[in-house]
RNA sequence: GCGAUCGUAGCUCAGUUGGUUAGAGCGCCGGUUUGUGGUACCGGAGGUCGGGGGUUCGAGACCCCUCGAUCGCCCCA
């Protein structure tokens, strides 16, 4: 008598169908489309990766490696991770197969990610993300390529309105060391009246405390020594390429010296696309220059820049979409005809029409089912239609119908003629 | 990991201070129309009231636990 129950899925996991799936694969449609544009080469990664790779690339105190990774050991023992991030795959895949032979690099996929977070409105534990990557570039034009792409995405998907490109730079190794020291002397001298969070940030990550939420810290982040003040000649040369670049490609951008960026191997660019319109989740775009992350998985100094967008958050800026309508439904009726039309659907199908078959009940059910699909057409066929080798075309729109011999359907019900 | 709100048909929601067989709209199925859609009318199916335990004569409503969603924090796309 025991009920079986069905299993639920996962927390966190999602499956995506109907008109959000539509939003969904508009994004992926749009900036697969964009990054051809842009002459980005498509390349596929494992979800999976030896855990080293995140460890070392994130950083072990970030707390993506510390508690938000899927790792387990395989049934060899390995310790294996889902990887919570596109970049540090990309780079282990750029060295273990010479890909340095391609370099400049310009790279682009997509596809889930995993983190094990609380879930949330656009926060998934399996999350999807696009993502863009030069790598062995050190030239500021790759980090305005990148830029001017990211800016093109967005506005063909046509949510840029409310979308800010908030830009910073954190400087080279040296100009990034002498920032650091200056904040953290700052904070140390008001450690007291810093709220709890940013008191452990202070020893952990102190770049965090500038975008602190919590108002206690704000007069404390205001005063705060800006990156400016610490730059080497080479930095503010190397920003001032990349602002000068944005603006000659017509791409605007504010100027916030409190971003920074959440792993440790970020230098000089750094950037977010943010959303007034998706509450906490604002930031529907980020990424920036990471030159010392090839050299932290072992291999020779290779700058890079790359940014990654979510899905999701973009899917819902382009709100729920409808499917393409098909352009023709075969409505056979009677045994013979039922038959034929299996024949008659496939030659629709390989002359390039959109084609789909109502065989279940009768004909009214057929004919909404017709109209439900969005069909310009009809084609009805019948017993007596098939003995004189023609179909009944209706035009749904028109509510007009004509006989079609069988040969002329595809031409009669095609869009491009 | 922390705080808060919420969880009733496939979907969106009603369900008076706990009180008989839990309702509506949309959707679905059937019919009015045995070969003609979009409209209309008629009828029907469909609910472990997230799950478990407790209080009570009696719980969808109250209490506890748990799972999940949502909104913040943390972190991040």
């Amino acid at each position: 008598m025991s009920k079986i129950n069905t299993p639920k899925p996962v927390r966190g996991t999602q499956d995506i169908f109907g008109p959000e799936q539509e939003a969904f694969g508009h994004v992926v449609d749009t900036f697969e489309r964009v990054r051809r544009l842009y002459n980005f080469r498509r390349a596929e990664m494992p979800v999976f990766e030896p855990t080293a790779v995140f460890a070392r690339s994130l950083g072990e105190t970030t707390d993506v490696v510390s508690k938000e990774m899927y790792t387990f050991d395989d049934r060899s023992g390995d310790s294996l991770t889902l990887r919570p991030e596109f970049t540090a795959g990309v780079v282990r895949a750029y060295l273990t197969n010479g890909w340095q032979q391609h370099a400049p690099l310009k790279l682009a996929t997509h596809g889930p990610l995993f983190r094990y977070e609380r879930p949330q409105k656009g926060r998934y534990r399996q999350f999807h993300q696009i993502d863009a990557e030069i790598l062995g570039a050190g030239e500021p034009a790759a980090d305005v390529e990148l830029l001017v792409m990211a800016d093109q995405l967005l506005k063909e998907l046509g949510i840029d309105d409310g979308v800010t490109l908030h830009l910073n730079t954190l400087g080279d190794p040296e100009s990034r060391a002498a920032w650091r020291e200056a904040l953290v002397a700052h904070f140390e001298k008001h450690r007291g009246d810093l709220s709890e969070d940013s008191q452990t940030r202070l020893d952990v990550n102190p770049l965090r405390i500038l975008d602190s939420k919590d108002q206690r810290d704000r007069p404390i982040v205001d005063e705060a020594p800006i990156i400016d003040d610490s730059l080497t000649d080479e930095a503010r040369i190397f920003f001032d390429k990349v602002t000068a670049g944005l603006d000659a490609a017509g791409v605007a951008w504010t100027r916030n010296a409190r971003l920074v960026r959440g792993f440790d191997y970020y230098r000089h660019t750094a950037f977010e696309f943010i959303t007034d319109r998706l509450g906490a989740q604002g930031t529907v775009l980020g990424g920036g220059r990471y030159d010392g992350l090839v050299e932290a998985l072992g291999g020779p100094h290779t700058p890079s820049v790359g940014w990654a967008a979510g899905i999701e958050r973009l899917a819902m800026l382009v709100g729920e979409r409808e499917a393409l309508a098909v352009d023709a439904v075969v409505i056979p009726l009677g045994e013979a005809a039922e038959m034929a039309a299996n024949g008659i659907i496939a030659d629709l199908r390989r002359h390039g029409v959109t084609a789909d078959m109502a065989y279940r009940g009768n004909m009214k059910k057929r004919m909404k089912k017709a109209n439900d699909a969005g069909a310009s057409f009809a084609v009805i066929i019948g017993d007596d239609e098939l003995a004189n080798g023609k179909a009944a075309v209706k035009d749904l729109a028109a509510g007009t119908q004509s006989e079609v011999a069988l040969e002329d359907i595809a031409r009669k019900v095609s869009r491009v003629q």
